[in-house]
DNA sequence: ATATGTGCAAAGCATTTGCGGAGAT
DNA sequence: ATCTCCGCAAATGCTTTGCACATAT
């Protein structure tokens, strides 16, 4: 049986703020100002927990570390090249599941879009070399 | 300067050979049959090299480790949660890019489909638990 | 000849797990 | 009291890196 504890609840607070998604440090370092000592297995164990009960869900960005936010309805993201922050699309063409060639089975699909974010304005023509996505 | 080895060949080769993207550790199995003592990091510094290059691009899928294949057109991706195996799909709707809210700059997107494979054909209703993405 | 590439072993990161003790029911 | 959960440290899996030697130019 499930309990609730301090911790479960931090992370969950933590990820009920944020606006988008967070790395597992990400909440850590929010969910311990109610938690000091609170450990990043924890933080593990308990958004596998949370993303079984389908209160929470993973964003996976290609070459990146996945990130967790609270499971809403279905939606995608935007990932802005320069600032790397990730972004919610509440926006959703069911066009897309009709891509696949006759004889796949289409369940469910997922869209991530790049570019810039607003915040981060239009690409300027007049850079050296564009940052690259950082290795890790 | 970059030079031709017959390890990069080999790597080459059998991405080329391949239909769909490979994991590095199938590229090594299958370039180990022309190079036998082809080491694993030897595969990954040459398909960085190729990445860099633009011959070649890799495939992140969501908890998977990532794949490769030879760059090609634009195109996306299906993954058969049945046979875990990841197929091209040579279709792509330009009216995904417009899903962004104004203010946001698109400059490319990547779409991900789900579901059955034509080998693996339709979900069969009549199972006790459908077997979850294996961990790693 | 010289710079680049390779193999091997070790290091790095993100994530998971074993274990003994703490906390929720 | 019992069973779940936590913190810590160690393990794991993928990927990168340091180093000494090999090889393409």
């Amino acid at each position: 049986m499930v309990r609730t504890t301090k911790q479960r609840a931090a992370i969950a607070e933590a990820l009920r703020r944020a606006a988008r998604p967070l790395l597992p440090s990400e909440i850590l370092s929010e969910a311990q100002q109610s938690v000091p000592n609170l450990n990043l297995a924890t933080i593990y164990r308990n958004l596998n927990l949370l993303i079984e009960e389908r209160l929470v869900a993973s964003v996976h960005l290609p070459g990146q570390p996945a990130r967790f936010e609270i499971a809403g309805h279905h939606h995608h993201h935007f990932h802005c090249r320069q600032c790397d922050k990730v972004f919610d699309i509440h926006a959703c063409s069911s066009a897309i599941s009709q891509l696949a060639p006759k004889g796949f089975a289409v369940d469910d699909h997922e869209v991530i879009l790049y570019g810039r974010c607003p915040s981060c304005g239009p690409a300027r023509q007049t850079r050296a070399a564009r940052p690259r996505q950082a290795r890790r």
